[in-house]
DNA sequence: CCTTGTGAACGACTTCACAGCC
DNA sequence: GGCTGTGAAGTCGTTCACAAGG
């Protein structure tokens, strides 16, 4: 039934709860911050209190995947970085492939972030004929008709979709026919894709209406009178 | 003790979780993509498949701020449609204020997608000198000298920030005392903030990341040979 | 028939609290 | 003293399953 630990006390990466990986990645921000300012270790609780969590929660994440810490000395941090790195994936290189240059797309080519944390954009599409040919940070846009072959070519793994909503279905498609594994989609719309296609999205409408909704919340809480039967 | 329910059955709007909210904004997406195609009801269980949701989820989540189905019949496109906004906020308009004009500022910038869902950019800054003074799309970058006096002047009450991660928390800080109650960061590191401000925050390594890990965990299960013990 | 709304059951995630180690 | 790793307890979120309505 799926849920059990291995020998090493470890459990199945699909049982880890995305929370957690997504906490990770702030453990692995922040961690790159403390090196910077020239820390050797952190503690539980130091790296909680950084980031808004308990001094538990950081613990129990990272006992999903085994044993990182020192008791009576806290995490070191540079041996952290490297098993967070091991453990997302990012140690190794991935090799990505950009769709769609339109503002959105210009922006991600210009994003500097990416070579540092493990990513190379090795190649970038777009179907429109006046911007193939020219080049964008010193990548070359291509034809939409090379899709397929470039891919191949430079081994391509992941696909970055800035393109139109209208376009973002089909260019998954041909993505993950050509061999591409986890694609990260920026376009406003709900991808259908095999579950051995990974996939994350991000909507900035989406994130705006968090946004809306959190603040509207506020209100009620902070400012206007507490009428409803709300505390106790 | 707050967690309870208002005379109408619903719960404060503190209680609900995140998850659910995140989710209502994909039900709004997907809601008006189905009124493009011509719809008009749309049941839980059709609406559920098309975002990977049980029909029981969708159903849940609805009740949470009241009751909008029709028994035999779905939901009401339309109505839904209004009553998901009324409920995100986004039925009224948010004043927006961008600061940062790098890549990612100008892509922000020229992101049509914004006015149509209830927010308007009325403000754009940079500490560049190069940079104050220029248009684009049609909206003047100024200086940051100005900030809290447009902020006033426009009665912005959400910021983006898109500057480089060592100017955001100060940047923060002057948009939250110039009255700011909202802010979506899009600087690679966790901002502090009273609990009185509402906060969502994006960072692109981190979707990368956890796009790598859900990648590198599907190869377990997919592509190796699965002879941990995983199935049953 | 079909569909919603919802208590009850279930499972997943978080917090607690402490044994063990430095 | 400080700190980690971890079972146990508790809380939160999802799914089930069915009564009631169109």
């Amino acid at each position: 039934m799926s849920v059990g630990k291995n020998k090493n006390g470890t459990v199945n990466r699909s049982d880890v709860p995305k929370a957690v990986v997504s906490r990770l990645s702030l453990y692995l921000r922040e961690l790159q911050h403390l090196i910077r300012e020239g820390n050797e270790t952190i503690s539980s609780s130091g790296l909680g209190i950084r980031l808004g969590f308990s001094d538990a929660q950081v613990r129990k994440d990272l006992a999903y995947f085994g044993q990182f810490g020192h008791p009576g000395v806290g995490y070191r941090c540079q041996e952290l970085v490297q098993a967070i790195k091991r453990i997302l994936g990012t140690d190794q290189e991935w090799v990505v492939a950009l769709i769609g240059i339109g503002n959105l797309g210009r922006a991600l080519l210009g994003y500097h972030g990416f070579a540092s944390q493990g990513f190379r954009l090795a190649a970038a599409f777009d179907s429109d004929p006046t911007k193939v040919g020219q080049q964008f940070e010193g990548l070359l846009v291509e034809s939409m008709d090379l899709l397929e072959q470039r891919i191949k070519e430079h081994g391509v793994t992941l696909g970055l979709i800035a393109t139109p909503a209208n376009y973002a279905q089909e260019t998954a498609d041909r993505l993950v026919s050509a061999g591409v594994t986890g694609i990260l989609n920026f376009a406003p719309i709900t991808l259908n894709l095999p579950d051995s296609v990974g996939l994350v999205a991000v909507d900035l409408a989406t994130e705006l209406e968090q946004l809306s909704f959190a603040v509207a919340s506020n209100q009620d809480l902070f400012q206007e009178s507490p009428d409803s039967q709300a505390e106790e």
